[in-house]
DNA sequence: CCCTAACCGGGGAAATCTCCCTATTGATAA
DNA sequence: TTATCAATAGGGAGATTTCCCCGGTTAGGG
């Protein structure tokens, strides 16, 4: 059976070196590239097709996010395994949609992230550390998710928890009453609710507004 | 000058010790009785008819509450001075409605519990403590005051925060859709408010529900 | 015994909301 | 370029709500 094959990407070289030392010890496991940004892991990821692309997040020029993006589009089969000092809820969301396979934080021991790269390169989608999940279900159990209503969205529903008609809410923003309709159809789609009594009670209860 | 006559009720012995030694102290003050519970506490008030009754409103049995109602219905000229480990604000008005003179909560301090012993027998009308004044003035900034629901009105009102139809509500409490809308004017009305929208904003807000 | 409060129910009219449809603009992404 | 999305706006049907009016029963306190 033939080793993992990863191109490592990170604008740190301490942090490359950290990595490349930790990876190499492993047995199963061979790097085949480094790239110090991310138009470099773009172009090695294309060229050297390996398993797995270990990607930093935080690279200036092209970012970590767009680089999988591009990489996705391209249906590249490279599996990308993000690395990131933040562990922020919107953020990993974004990128595990954007195609990433598997999301680390910096902080995970050392034989998490070789753990990451064996489960990604096994074909393991959406691999994420116990701390990483742990911290999502949390969030999941907090807020329903993903709610991502328009800046114009807020405001119409602010007013809605304020009290107001549609026809007030209208005539506060500038715009028709029949626009105001839209714009709650569409709250209460992305809400998942069915009036805009618990549209309310929803941004009350998890503070949308 | 004759002193304040004084009979204590508390279910505490502990407490009311530490009561009697501080009143006992003080100049133009008597302790004529003391009683355990709520009844002995309405029968001394009765016998002995103190200047002021200080009067514990956690008790097993009789509640201070319905001492102080009685004594009041008995228009007995016994000033009651409540006392209370809490501070809550229903309970409060509540009491001051019931007929007490004053309200203290155990916390405060030696001197105050004489001033106000001293304040109620000068015929002092709701004699609080500045720092329970001090909260009183915080709630009815906040809330009108009294938001006094009742347990139906409760019922609807949640089913409202639920998201229900007036429809829904009544087939939930087995009532007309139009019993349910006459409770709604009501809630409206007492939460001054002008919309089921504003109601459910104000009972999630203010955690009536 | 009367009065009040809480609860129940109904008619009807006007206002409001929800849901379906279409359509244009501008900005941004593929 | 084409496609998508946010934002704008309108028509129209039907459900829902709000606000008036009216009436009733029951339990408790004065």
């Amino acid at each position: 059976m033939s080793k993992i094959r990863v191109v490592l990407a990170d604008d740190h070289p301490v942090a490359r070196e950290g990595l490349h030392n930790l990876l190499a010890k492993a047995v199963g496991i061979e790097i085949v590239g480094e790239a110090n940004d991310g138009a470099e892991a773009l172009r090695l990821a294309q060229e050297l097709v390996p398993d797995v692309l270990l990607l930093d997040m935080e690279m200036p020029g092209l970012k970590g996010v767009e680089v999988a993006r591009q990489l996705k589009a391209a249906q590249s089969p490279v599996r990308i395994l993000a690395l990131s000092a933040y562990d922020d809820q919107q953020y990993i969301a974004e990128l595990l949609a954007s195609g990433a396979a598997g999301y680390l934080i910096k902080e995970e021991a050392s034989q998490t992230i070789i753990e990451a790269v064996r489960g990604v390169a096994r074909g393991e989608q959406g691999w994420v550390s116990r701390q990483v999940a742990a911290q999502m279900m949390a969030w999941s159990q907090a807020g329903a998710s993903k709610v991502n209503l328009t800046e114009r969205e807020l405001d119409v529903l602010r007013l809605v928890v304020d009290g107001n008609t549609n026809q007030e809410i209208g005539l506060a923003l500038g715009i028709s009453e029949k626009t105001v309709e839209k714009h709650l159809d569409n709250i209460f789609t992305k809400l998942n609710v069915g009036s805009r009594v618990a549209a309310a009670v929803r941004a009350v209860r998890e503070e949308l507004v």
